[in-house]
DNA sequence: AAGGTGACCGGCC
DNA sequence: TGGCCGGCCACCT
């Protein structure tokens, strides 16, 4: 929906593209970056909307405990898992193994 | 315009 | 990381 600009929720979106493959963050990781480390609950919103977009790898993005709190809001029930044990994540129980050793800090791009 | 909601986080028990 | 509570901020009805 291009209901606006949705300035908030486009940055949200630029950080996660950032994600490397194989690699995950937290909401609020990204919410720090952005500025706003309290409204980490912005940065899901955010990511549910995200649903419309491919650039937006949302099951790279977990909660701090490295649960796919997330997954829910996927196409099944397992993809997202799935899609992170393509990335050579490991996944036990909805919860990513390892979590901070894949763990990666979100960053805002060079300069756009 | 106001109220409710939400893919969370941090602190405390 | 087990569970509960408060906060925080934008989006939706």
């Amino acid at each position: 929906m291009e209901t606006s600009d949705d300035n908030f929720f486009e940055r949200v979106y630029v950080v996660a593209r950032q994600i490397p493959f194989g690699k995950i963050t937290s909401y609020g990781a990204i919410a720090k970056v952005l500025g706003s480390a309290r409204s980490a609950r912005m940065v899901g919103w955010a990511m549910n909307a995200s649903h419309n977009l491919e650039d937006v790898p949302a099951h790279r993005v977990v909660n701090r405990k490295g649960l796919l709190t997330g997954k829910h809001h996927f196409d099944g029930t397992n993809l997202m898992q799935q899609l992170l044990e393509s990335e050579g994540i490991k996944v036990v129980d909805n919860q990513i193994v390892d979590f901070d050793k894949h763990f990666w800090e979100p960053k805002l791009p060079s300069k756009e």
